[in-house]
DNA sequence: GAATCATCTCAAACCGCTTTGGATACTGCA
DNA sequence: TGCAGTATCCAAAGCGGTTTGAGATGATTC
């Protein structure tokens, strides 16, 4: 059942039916009823490829996952994060597009998403510092968001972002405000923006209570158990070894726990954690009190953000550039407690 | 640019450049060539959304993904699977579309699809028993493949799916060769089929050595850490606590694990534990040593390889219900050990 | 040299909708 | 009564490709 059998049916124009069904005010109330009547009856939906070679409107916004071709890894925050962003999507009658593509093509990918007119704008996930990713697409015109932001751009461009420096800052203090001293670092990949920020406020946090920021406390991997375990069980074993931990994510950070415990050491008493919590659906962190103390900040909400703000971008292209920083809370869970006095 | 303004360039008709430019034979090689290097001079792509209209093929699956409402999980293995089914519509020309919707809305969801013609086929996920899709998509004549088996349908379909009664039938006879009596299921939800279906295994291998399965010592829950931890420190509790645990994923193991060191016990020695073990990329089970022992198949080459069906079964209609089984491995970790002699 | 046949190319219809630019009928007002 | 103004509807031209059916050209056959 097309437009052009329902207009039949009604003894109408095309045009008439189209406009009766789209709500334009030239057309009569008794007929528009009779339109949406005979075309609920008859369960008519348009069709969507027409509608979208009709209006020149794609309906569809992209997100470009780049899969790192050596290291083969998933951003585990992309399902919530993607979740977030689809019910917004799904509200506003977009189409979600997803193309998993080799990280070395991701910059093609976006060019031909423009050229093929698949979709009216783009995510951008993962901002590396100086991303190329936003250069390009100003140049080539296609809406974006970036999910995080890219040190080392000069330019303006649309962004939701979380303070990650403040919040590894403030989660610092709190360490260093229980006594630790020697405070370990396992980070996310350093070219990964947000890792950067959240060494900084680690490092500033440090070094404005006088304390060096040691090299050997501070690694920086893949936010994967395996690496969180490797990391905190290498440090573990120093002669000076950590007395607490600031991990990316509540994955590094099992990865931490399982060190801990396999080294004999109790969590919360013998070494404290502090995770970086993004309340991952299938990875809460506890129930009602939480495992881990943790700085929190909701990836889902942030993909709802990120998707809103773009779809703002695409109705109103003339609108300048949209900036939205999001706050972390910090929340006192289980895994942290003062400082165990040295035994030197 | 677009195809009319190429063929004015090339002082061709639109027909001639469609077809040099689409492999067709009736055309001259030397005005194929010519065509094919102004079109690459220009980077001329043909409008994705008139290829479609004119086609009348979306060149797109669809990905449903229910958020249930009141427990708003995303599946983990969701972005492991999107990954490798990605991989394939890339390679393919397909796009991928992804619609998340609440789940009481997914059945209407399909027939909106298939109503507006957006895609050309879907993959369902996580199905349950009897699932209530398969005998919709069936009706509507939306074409699909199903990841998993739904249990109690009689009609055929077309299924990739990994031997979960096997694998857990394995997992738990191995247990008991360990000399394992009281082996505890964390099972995922037993509406959801591959629950049932290794449920069927852990009962079928306890039965045939003559132990009758404890309804105690049977959990179904989300496969959450929070989920396994609360289902392991409940059993561990009893009078008689299980010495050993098959967990549906490597995340509800990190809860048992949780528990297990909690109460005081060591992983490997007092407690076993089998995971099945989906080789989520973000969460490895160890590097070259796994830390769990467990059955293991790849969810992201079941994302392949159920993709790859789809696109057959979409490219040939006539083709019969096609089927796929995968076995899974089992491999020895470090969290399996012989049943510590009972000191009763 | 005419008829036949490939080979190559094109004009035009079509996919299903939106949108522009009228056309028609009716209303209100002088 | 005449005329501008409004309300309602429609024909037709896109959107940018694909595809059908036919024409033109040159080579081949008799």
């Amino acid at each position: 059942m097309n437009l052009k059998e329902l207009a039949t049916q009604l003894g109408l124009s095309p045009t008439t039916v189209s406009r009766a069904l789209n709500g334009y005010p030239e057309v009569n109330e008794a007929t528009r009823e009779r339109v949406m009547a005979a075309a609920k009856r008859h369960s008519y939906r348009p069709n969507t490829r027409a509608i979208r070679l009709a209006t020149g409107r794609a309906l569809a916004v992209g997100h470009v996952i780049p899969i790192a071709t050596r290291h083969e890894i998933v951003n585990p925050i992309f399902a919530d994060f993607i979740a977030g962003a689809g019910e917004t999507y799904s509200r506003n009658g977009y189409d979600m597009l997803l193309s998993v593509v080799a990280d070395e093509t991701e910059e093609n990918t976006y060019r031909e998403l423009k050229l093929r007119g698949s979709v009216d704008g783009v995510i951008v996930h993962s901002p590396r510092m100086a991303d190329p990713r936003i250069p390009l697409l100003t140049e080539i015109g296609l809406p974006f968001v970036v999910h995080g932001r890219a040190s080392g751009t000069v330019m303006s461009y649309n962004w939701v972002d979380v303070n990650n420096r403040r919040a590894f800052q403030r989660a610092t203090e709190f360490l260093l405000d229980l006594g630790h001293v020697r405070i370990a670092l396992v980070n996310g990949l350093e070219y990964m923006d947000f890792a950067i920020r959240r060494r900084a406020g680690y490092t500033d946090a440090l070094t404005a209570r006088g304390i060096a920021p040691d090299p050997l406390l501070m690694t920086s991997d893949q936010m994967t158990e395996v690496a969180g375990y490797q990391a905190a069980r290498q440090m573990l074993a120093f002669p000076n070894p950590p007395t607490a931990f600031l991990a990316a994510s509540i994955i590094s950070a099992m990865g931490v726990r399982r060190a801990v415990e396999a080294a004999g050491l109790t969590l919360g008493r013998d070494v404290s954690v502090i995770i970086h919590d993004d309340e991952l659906s299938y990875l809460r962190n506890g129930e009602d009190l939480p495992i881990f103390t943790a700085t929190r900040s909701s990836v889902r909400e942030a993909g709802r953000l990120v998707a809103e703000m773009l779809l703002e971008v695409i109705a109103q292209p003339g609108i300048g550039p949209q900036e939205r920083l999001l706050e972390a809370e910090l929340i006192i869970g289980q895994s942290t407690g003062p400082a165990p006095s040295r035994a030197d």
